[in-house]
DNA sequence: GCTGCGTATAAGACCGATCCAAATAACAAT
DNA sequence: ATTGTTATTTGGATCGGTCTTATACGCAGC
């Protein structure tokens, strides 16, 4: 089932609170008021007890003590990849949260893996985990949905979401972020900007497109399908996106990139092609990652804070724990424009 | 003591073996049996209750299991700092190897807060875990250290640890790594090298600092002590040292950066300081972090590979809460050197 | 002195599993 | 049929806490 290893202390066996009861002379009963600041205990016994328990080196067995209440207060936090400062930074949020609410956290990094996905997050409902919060693996199948359904226990999504959901989640406004990077450019007088980066399906890519055409659409422009160059998640995809847009009959003046890392290729593709950003061709990122700021020129993105929205995850949760009878809430979380300097007004033809 | 929470199922009442063994016709033993896959059970009894199992929707208790077997498969991994994606990875090596082994973990980033630290490394004591990965947050006190030993539980330090231990640990060796450095400077014919970054005190700190000394000593030049600049571990840090380095009155030809985001603002400064990098100014960071190889030029840093890391030092770990006996051990991982372009020759005088 | 009542402590069952020793079943050998 | 031996199964105690329901003790009021 697992390994097992043996707790005992020094002596061979744990304290207990039978132990710390015979030392101090009261019933086991009493030391557990003690040790949940009961009211009821006199002052005089609670001293006795507490020297106790100190002298004997006693420490508190919350299992057991969760068994017997059958409560839980640890949480389970299940991330997609930590690798990613973005969910690195989610998931300091959340714990930081979830810890000064008085719980612990399970972790597990799936590593975009489905069927690891589902192995830990097993493991994690055998230990009576409280509540799941939930980054999906790509490619998880929605069969999942349904199972967390059955298995009764309040699940926020963070971040990410599986498609026609019901579970609860705690998600930034993509499609709006793109939209006002988008209409950034149409009033810098861009007209071709490019979709660069994102994965086909993947709901985040497609809510960030939907962003992106709404843009153009008010703009009244006609949406070109090759100008959307979908690519890996990191600085290849976007030197690998910014070539094919490049390469194009009509190419791009500007490029909306699906993410900071995908942007932080496009820029060094740009400068290969001997494109200086910001003045021949703008680009603009999402997410505005730590590094952000310090490329060159500095990197004009959409902020979404992922520590807040981690902080706000973890509220969420926390409500659906304390009263599991209220239907689940989808909050959207309103991102920014942070302006720096990688886009221009667009270049006069030459 | 903490908040509680129901975890009861839709029908009130949890399904625990006595419902299950009642479903089957058998004792509570028999499923007891089952469920930990021993061979004494007849076939056709096994069947009984695998169907009455998944019939009822019957979920193991790891936490009941684990109070009686008196055993734990939880471990605890303590965090200074998730934000920084050398970390994170450690966090997902670590992760990794104790699931694979079938142990659970117990996360908390204490964001370098010692008291928080302390805090929720108590609750994970509390909660019985097995053993314990920690990468001490800076100013933690060595009291830590004996308490700790007094706990009774494996300990592993990682990428990190507290001075003069015993405690157990495992990480890189920094010193060789700035050391091999230090040496491709010299080699280039550097003389004038830059230390820049980092926090006096720290223990890693000092270790580089030791490695880039060790190097110059090596080569028979002379320390000077103005070439040392402490500073933040961010690039905003960089900038400052640079800055300051470069105001010296026998500037330096080249720096050493503590780390990989330090050099990501010296790249800054330098190119802000109209020098080109790789020609008139030569950088070589620490970490090797993933965006390290995006930079303009491609940054010359020391790699350390810390989801490997993370994964030794998981397994250093279930070696010693397999046999708790064995004497600590500190490992010790060489670096490599990740050349790439941002060091040139040292430039002739004007 | 007796009853009533609030305060402080205690006894014993219980949470959901596992362990141990003992009982039973199954089957072969006599 | 009886006995021995091995293969399965079971009852009941137990892990370390908490819960519920007593009980002991003061002390006021009659």
């Amino acid at each position: 089932m697992s390994p097992r290893v043996q707790t005992s202390n020094q002596e061979g066996r744990r304290v207990t609170v039978t132990d710390v009861a015979r030392a101090a002379g009261v019933s086991r009963s009493t030391v557990s008021l003690v040790l949940r600041n009961s009211p009821l205990v006199k002052r005089e016994t609670r001293r006795r007890v507490e020297e106790a328990i100190d002298r004997l080196g006693y420490v508190y067995n919350r299992n057991a003590a969760n068994l017997r209440r059958r409560t839980s207060d640890m949480v389970a936090m299940v991330i997609n990849d930590l690798t990613n400062p973005f969910f690195a930074e989610l998931a300091v949020g959340l714990e930081e949260a979830l810890e000064a609410a008085g719980y612990v956290s399970l972790m597990a990094n799936t590593g975009e893996d489905p069927v690891r996905q589902r192995r830990v997050m097993e493991a994690m409902r055998e230990h009576g985990a409280a509540g799941f919060i939930l980054c999906p693996a790509m490619g998880t199948e929605t069969r999942l949905v349904a199972a967390m359904r059955d298995w009764n226990v309040p699940v926020i999504q963070a971040m990410r979401w599986l498609p026609g959901v019901g579970l609860g989640s705690v998600v930034p406004d993509y499609a709006l972020g793109m939209r006002m990077a988008a209409e950034r450019l149409l009033a810098l007088g861009h007209r071709r900007i490019a979709f660069l980066g994102g994965i086909e399906g993947n709901v985040v890519t497609t809510e960030r497109v939907r962003g992106y055409r709404a843009a153009l659409d008010g703009a009244g422009i006609a949406p070109d399908p090759s100008l959307i160059v979908p690519a890996a998640v990191n600085p290849g995809g976007g030197i690998e996106a910014l070539r094919a847009a490049l390469a194009l009959e009509r190419p791009p003046t500007a490029a909306l990139c699906f993410s900071d890392v995908v942007a932080f290729g496009v820029l060094d593709a740009s400068a290969a092609a001997g494109l200086t950003v910001g003045r021949d061709f703008s680009v603009i990122g999402f997410d505005d990652v730590a590094t952000a700021r310090h490329t060159l020129p500095p990197l004009t993105t959409v902020a979404v804070y992922p520590q807040e929205l981690g902080r706000r995850a973890a509220a969420a949760l926390l409500r659906r724990i304390a009263d599991p009878s209220e239907p689940p809430e989808e909050e959207i979380l309103a991102p920014s424009l942070v302006v720096r300097g990688t886009c221009g007004p667009v270049p006069k033809e030459a």
